[in-house]
DNA sequence: TTTGGAGATT
DNA sequence: AATCTCCAAA
C-alpha cells in the first residue's frame, strides 16, 4: 500500500470536489508524505483552483512515495454523494494499481460503501502560483460572498469590486439598470460575522460573475472567506478549512481588462 | 427629487412584489401625495390587480407631482432578494429621470444595497373597479385560505366556492376523486383565527384554482383575508395590511360561467 | 428522532 | 413551476 488515508469527515472531501466540480473535468491529486494537493486550470483556462490538505487534516496518513493520481471530477461527486453526513472515508491506492479505492463508513460502522475508481493519465501542466502581495485583503462571510454574487448575477456578467478602507463595494452594471452592493468593516462577536479590510492602497477590478458564483459555492468549506486584490492582477479567493493549518482551497481568477 | 419614500421594512414591498410577480411583467407605480398604487391587469386579462400604499405606510414620503413609474416586475422581485429581513428601504426618483433608486440599508448601516432601475413606459390601460356590493364576505386566516388552495389543486384546475350562513366550502373535482374543505364560522380570542361570514344570500361560484393559489401566496402580507362573492360576479381577494389604514393589496377573478 | 414547512435553486 | 435542502417544531 502505497497511499492510505483516513478522513474523519467524507463530507469535507465532499465539499471540495463539489467545488471544484463545475471548474474542471479531470484533475491530479498529488500526494506526498506532506498530504494531497490539486492545483489546475478550469477548463475554459481562466481560473486556477489550488487545493491543500495537509497531512494533519487525516486521522491516518500515510504515503510512502510522492505520485500524482488522475481522477474524473465529476465521478468523484458521485461517488461522494453516496456518503452520508458523518461517514468517515478511507482512501487507498496500492503501488501501481491503475484504480484507488474510496471507502466510507457510517459512524455507526453498519453501512460500508466503497467504490473502486478508475485512475487517468493527465498531462499535469505544472504552474507556479507567484505569492502576491495583495494591495487588498478582505475577510468575510462566506455566505455574504456567496449571496452578493448570487445577487448581483441576475443583473449583468462582469462584476467590478472596489475596495479602500471605508469598505468594499460589488457592481454590475446591466440592461436593466445598476446594482452595487457595499460592504462596510464590521465588528462582531464571532469572528465569523466579521468584516476585515487589510488596505494597502485602494484597488479597482472588474471580473467575470460566473466564476465567482462558481468559487463563492465553496462557502460550506468555511465561513469566512478571504479575497486578495491588486491592480491588474489576479483575485484570489480564499477558503481556509475550519483548522487553517490542515489546509485550504483557494481559486484565482484573472481581471477583465478595461477596454 | 420629485419623489422620495422611506420604508422602515423592505420586506413590506418586496411581499408586494413577491405577490405581484406572477401575475403580471410590467406595471405602472402610481405616486401621488397620497401614497403608491398600482392597479394592472394580469398578463392574460383575466384577473386584476390592485395595490394601494398609503402616505402613512411610509416614514417619510414626499411626492411633488403625482407621476407614473413604469416597472419591471421581475427586476424589482431581483431587487428586493438582495435585502435582508430587517432591511430598511430608500426609493428615490429625480424630476423626470429615466430611471428610479432604490436603497435598501441593514439595520445596522454596515450593508448598503442599491439599485437604479431603469423606467419603462407602459400604456396605462386605467380601469375602474367599481366598488360591489357582494352577497358575501368571508374573513378567515390567510394562511388557511393558502392551505386550501395548495391542497385542493392537486385534485383539479377549478374550484367551487359556496357560501351560506352555515359556512363556506371549498370544493375541487377531479379525476382521482372530489374534494371538499368546509369551514364554519368560529370565534377566536386572537383576531387573526376567527372566521367570520357576512352573508346577505347564499352564493356558489367556481374559479381557476391557478389564480386563487397564486393570489393566496400573498398571506405574508397580512394574518387575515377577506373574501368578497357575488353570483356571477368577480371574486375579491383583499389583504389588508397589519394596519389597514396604511394600504392593502386586492385581487380579482372573474367565475368561471358553467356551462 | 421524525415530520412538516419554508426557502432556495434550476 | 417543481424539486430539493435545510431548519424548526413536535
Amino acid at each position: 500500500m502505497v497511499l492510505e488515508a483516513h478522513l474523519q469527515q467524507a463530507v469535507l472531501l465532499k465539499k471540495v470536489v463539489d467545488a471544484m466540480k463545475e471548474l474542471c473535468k479531470d484533475v491530479n491529486f498529488d500526494c506526498s508524505e506532506k498530504g494531497l494537493q490539486v492545483q489546475s486550470m478550469d477548463s475554459s483556462h481562466v481560473a486556477l483552483v489550488s487545493l491543500l490538505l495537509r497531512e494533519s487534516a487525516f486521522t491516518e496518513f500515510k504515503c510512502d512515495r510522492a505520485t500524482s493520481l488522475g481522477m474524473n471530477v465529476d465521478s468523484l461527486g458521485k461517488i461522494f454523494k453516496m456518503c452520508g453526513p458523518t461517514d468517515s472515508l478511507k482512501l487507498r491506492w496500492q503501488n501501481d494499481a491503475d484504480t484507488v479505492n474510496f471507502q466510507c463508513e457510517s459512524g455507526e460502522d453498519d453501512r460500508i460503501a466503497d467504490f473502486e475508481l478508475k485512475l487517468m493519465q493527465i498531462e499535469s501542466e505544472h504552474m507556479e502560483i507567484p505569492e502576491q502581495q495583495y494591495k487588498v485583503v478582505a475577510k468575510l462571510p462566506s455566505a455574504e460572498f456567496l449571496k452578493v454574487c448570487r445577487d448581483l448575477k441576475e443583473f449583468g456578467e462582469t462584476m467590478q469590486i472596489q475596495a479602500s478602507k471605508d469598505g468594499i463595494r460589488f457592481s454590475v452594471q446591466g440592461d436593466v439598470g445598476t446594482g452595487n452592493v457595499v460592504l462596510k468593516p464590521r465588528e462582531a462577536d464571532k469572528p465569523e460575522d466579521r468584516v476585515s479590510l487589510l488596505v494597502h492602497e485602494s484597488v479597482t477590478a472588474t471580473f467575470a460573475l460566473r466564476y465567482l458564483v462558481t468559487f463563492a459555492k465553496a462557502a460550506p468549506l468555511s465561513s469566512t472567506v478571504e479575497l486578495g486584490l491588486g491592480p491588474d492582477s489576479p483575485l484570489s479567493v480564499k477558503y481556509e478549512l475550519e483548522n487553517a493549518d490542515n489546509g485550504y482551497m483557494q481559486f484565482y481568477l484573472a481581471p477583465k481588462i478595461d477596454e
